[in-house]
DNA sequence: CAATACTTGTTGACTAAACAACACATGTTG
DNA sequence: CAACATGTGTTGTTTAGTCAACAAGTATTG
């Protein structure tokens, strides 16, 4: 039960995911059980465990489901440059932590952190095979290492922002951790590799 | 393979149904192919065979449903006078007739006679199991003939109106229709009886 | 405190959907 | 005309989803 490509899977993760998302409207994920997920995803309340742990490792994965979303319609798919889309994914990843950030704010933090360490897992992801996909040459160690550096690095920013200065605009946030992180980035900006990696 | 209760049923359905109604939109049910039509549902070919006929059973039965999501949007649950809802049907059957006569008017003639018949079979279907429901004393064969005459009659007056007058509000031909059938219908406006009628 | 009612996570039998393969019809291109 | 492609409808096997029933944990209430 994990072969991605049969359209019963992805039909009823979705269903179980926009199911959540709708609940968590409403309610805290504490208040919302298995049962109502199940009954607003149309779907059998054994169906949930057959796809996931339990309701939590659901809200994990809608997590990342929602970060991806996030990412992709920021990316257009005309953006030939590759600087151009790093600066992209850098005001996704900071509007993502602001909106998360106001939808929980009478959560536990126990959640603020969960929500915040899954976007800087996914933000390295992301960068990670970004990397990867745009310069072969270097061995995968450093790749992970100067993947490590960016991604916490506008993680942090990003996070900073919206800790202390979100009512400002984020522009001159990412300008400058852009700019700080350039030196990096310069060997992975190749004009002409136009392929967004996929990320899992 | 027809218990209605099963929720993947149900779904599946659905989705065959939205699909076929999406396609609708941009081409001409000729022109669609079963392909596209399972394509659009994110289901396989072969299921829509498990449902239906073919893709023209499957275009009945779109009728069907919008027909009852015409009727059914237009009931508000708080009318609470019957002959309030029979209006409100005749009012639902005279802009279903219109809505489709424009959706369909490049269409073949025998589609345009398929969808009147199926906006009449339904019409009358949901007569009869309302008369039937507030009127427990008179014989089935009595009901039968009334429902059939009062059906056949806002069917008859309201596609007149869509292919004579349609620019005209049709509040006037509504008017008329149901002065003209009250005397059937007195027997059946009881004001107790609020529910309205399940209809297949 | 015990009785009661829910919620959780799991199991196994049953049913629907996915999928590839099939024969057959219809079309269209050289 | 034959060769080729494309759409139709059906079949058998495999896999996913449904459902009722289960034990165990956790509130709620008298």
């Amino acid at each position: 039960m994990s072969n991605h490509s049969d359209p019963r899977i992805v039909r009823t993760r979705r269903l179980l995911l926009d199911a959540l998302f709708d609940l968590l409207k409403t309610k805290d994920i504490k208040k919302i059980n298995v049962q109502e997920i199940a009954k607003k995803a149309t779907l059998n309340r054994a169906t949930l465990y057959d796809h996931y742990k339990d309701k939590y490792d659901l809200f994990e994965h809608l997590l990342v489901d929602l970060f991806h979303q996030k990412i992709t319609q920021r990316l257009s798919p005309f953006d030939k440059v590759c600087s151009e889309k790093f600066r992209h994914i850098v005001v996704a990843s900071f509007e993502f932590l602001q909106e998360m950030n106001l939808g929980c704010t009478e959560r536990e933090p126990k959640f603020k952190s969960l929500i915040e360490s899954k976007t800087q897992e996914q933000l390295f992801k992301l960068i990670y095979q970004m990397m990867k996909n745009n310069c072969s040459k270097k061995p995968d160690s450093e790749i992970e290492i100067e993947a490590a550096v960016v991604s916490w690095s506008i993680f942090g920013v990003g996070l900073h922002w919206v800790r202390n200065h979100n009512s400002k605009s984020p522009d001159e946030y990412v300008q400058k951790v852009l700019a700080l992180v350039a030196h990096i980035n310069e060997d992975y900006f190749v004009p002409e590799e136009n392929k967004i990696a996929e990320f899992a």
